[in-house]
DNA sequence: CTTCCTTACGTAACCGTTTAACTAAGGAGA
DNA sequence: TCTCCTTAGTTAAACGGTTACGTAAGGAAG
């Protein structure tokens, strides 16, 4: 229980007029002379009044409150995401909740709820997907930043890359530094993720139309268990031990990148020469490897101010919205396809 | 304006109650019948009722809400903060806002009156520095997690680490692995960063306790660029350059730490043995280096709980709540000391 | 049969704001 | 002089809950 501070009322009283005119005064509303303005003014600023946003927000039927759901906000992509559509919202006027989820399901469901009682104006997903669609009916804007998962049929907006798009190019960029046979390497989601079903397509896509045949000892897959580094690392060592030659790699991730290059490394090859390597998201991992690694950015800068923009947009009840924003992603190029 | 959803007097009018009947089912005061009871709650459920906090939160003078301040959430060291202290607080029914000051005085203090405004129960610095103190009164509890600055004189409780013993223990730990000329290493603070003076102290203190005396070119240090990172490594490079030898090197903070190695690697230093090296923050950086680097870390766990602690008992009306909690830290030894 | 207590409600005030509707006064125009 | 408009306010309702207080009915105790 919050000391009460000073009301609209407290102010009316020592200023000698009724609480209208106060809250005229303060919003620049309605008629009033100069002389009662400086007087109301005076008064508030000399007792420090700040205005009860629950009251306003009662009356009001808007808090000027967003949710961010996140799977985890300790993840560099995610948190990176989070910073820039905060940033963006609070430039108009808004405050932001942080919700992990830990991608748990009921404890979305519970923080959905009390958001919706909370009277936030709208809910921002931030990656993760979400399997089932709250109970409760939720009638606000909702904006998937890279999220797979629908919670309400009107107003949504979805950002998000061409996840296709992103494997093919990899793949692509490969090819044109001449790699004829391309390996996939891929420690299964974490929980955080989405499903790498998109990229993996991408990438068979682009062997095909390179009349490239699928060679199935050069899809390199495992499951996630203690770190997908030591996993990638261990998955390329496998695969030359069974003596099946490679001459690139696309990894679906930077941290599979860094444990692919490590492995080379290890085996003496020459990475970004007889090997090249790309990985995905670039990360921390990517620029701390030696060599650095070449990556596919995937513009948190744009996912987050095309969400913010759809986000005060339909709050703006602006009717064309669009429903589906994708955003380019670029490759970024480092040593290990420049060796 | 969100659409004003069904409120207890509609399932007042249903039920055939009144209000105060309705308000006691749902919170389970007062007294009412089973019958009563069941048809309340059959009806709410009905009507997919959830309760309007803002209307709640005006008359108990209590939002149930708290406020996260930090530098930037995109920092991995804050981002696992506000992760795991916004848990916490979720655990006890509060729901956190996220406020990325940048840094900033004026946004800060921007922030802190929006908050004051919005209600909000209490406040959770992490990381950074604040100057000023807000120029409007804050009347609420206020938790300050690796974060220098005071806000207001009644409430407030610091949880921290000892940074002069950090300093101090990350010299002793290679005094003890036969270290006789300690350098010590440091990129002086990006924005977001306290100060290095006490860590710095503490390696004096150190060498001054075991009878070494100072030599002043085994102090790097120079100012933050691009990556300190990179800088790191040309303050190695020009000092080995410079002809001064030195078998262990305190860095603070563990991207210094990582350009150290890097520059000893490229200079053929077997690190680990020829010279022993240990960085600060058990961060990525740290893990990720091949020699893998030592370091101390802060414990964010311990971190994160103290603060959420100190906040509920706070908001708990605990009469004793520590001002001042001290976190140990750990030495995590890898291989640039096991070597 | 009264008195008293308990149970199960209802009534209405209150939290702090906004705002529709009203009023009173002053000035302009015919 | 009367009408009408503008200005500068006031009054009171409304937002959606909580809660102190009142009350009627029923049962038990004396």
């Amino acid at each position: 229980m919050a000391k009460r501070g000073v009301s609209i009322y407290d102010i009316a009283q020592l200023a000698g007029v009724s609480t209208a005119t106060v809250s005229n005064v303060l919003n620049e509303k309605g008629s009033y002379s100069a002389k009662t303005r400086d007087l109301v003014l005076r008064i508030a600023h000399e007792q420090g009044y700040v205005a009860n946003f629950a009251a306003k927000s009662l009356r009001e039927a808007s808090t000027k409150t967003i949710a961010l759901l996140t799977p985890d906000v300790s993840n560099d992509f995610f948190s990176t995401l989070v910073l820039r559509v905060e940033s963006l919202l609070h430039e108009s006027g808004y405050t932001s909740y942080i919700c992990n989820t830990g991608s748990d399901a009921e404890r979305e469901e519970r923080y959905v709820r009390d958001l919706v009682s909370k009277q936030v104006d709208g809910l921002v997903y931030i990656g993760g997907r979400t399997h089932e669609p709250p109970s409760i009916a939720v009638d606000l804007p909702v904006v998937h930043i890279d999220h797979r998962g629908t919670i309400d049929m009107r107003r949504e907006t979805y950002v998000e890359n061409d996840i296709h798009a992103m494997g093919y190019d990899m793949t692509q960029n490969l090819i044109d530094h001449g790699c004829t046979r391309v390996a996939l390497a891929s420690v299964s989601a974490t929980v955080y993720h989405r499903g790498d079903q998109d990229q993996v397509a991408g990438y068979l896509r682009c062997l095909e139309d390179h009349g490239m045949p699928l060679d199935e000892n050069l899809v390199l897959k495992g499951p996630h268990q203690q770190s997908s580094l030591v996993e990638a690392a261990q998955l390329v060592r496998d695969c030359l031990d069974a003596g099946h030659a490679f001459d690139g790699v696309v990894a679906l991730g930077d941290r599979v990148a860094l444990g692919v290059v490590n492995a080379l490394k290890e085996r003496g090859v020459a990475v970004g020469r007889d090997v090249r390597v790309i990985g995905m998201d670039d990360s921390i991992y990517s620029r701390v490897s030696t060599p650095a690694i070449s990556t596919v950015r995937r513009n948190t800068a744009a996912l987050a101010e095309r969400g913010a923009q759809a986000m005060l947009a339909m709050l703006g009840d602006d009717k064309d919205v669009e429903a589906h924003v994708l955003v380019p992603h670029e490759i970024v190029e480092r040593a290990t396809t420049l060796g």
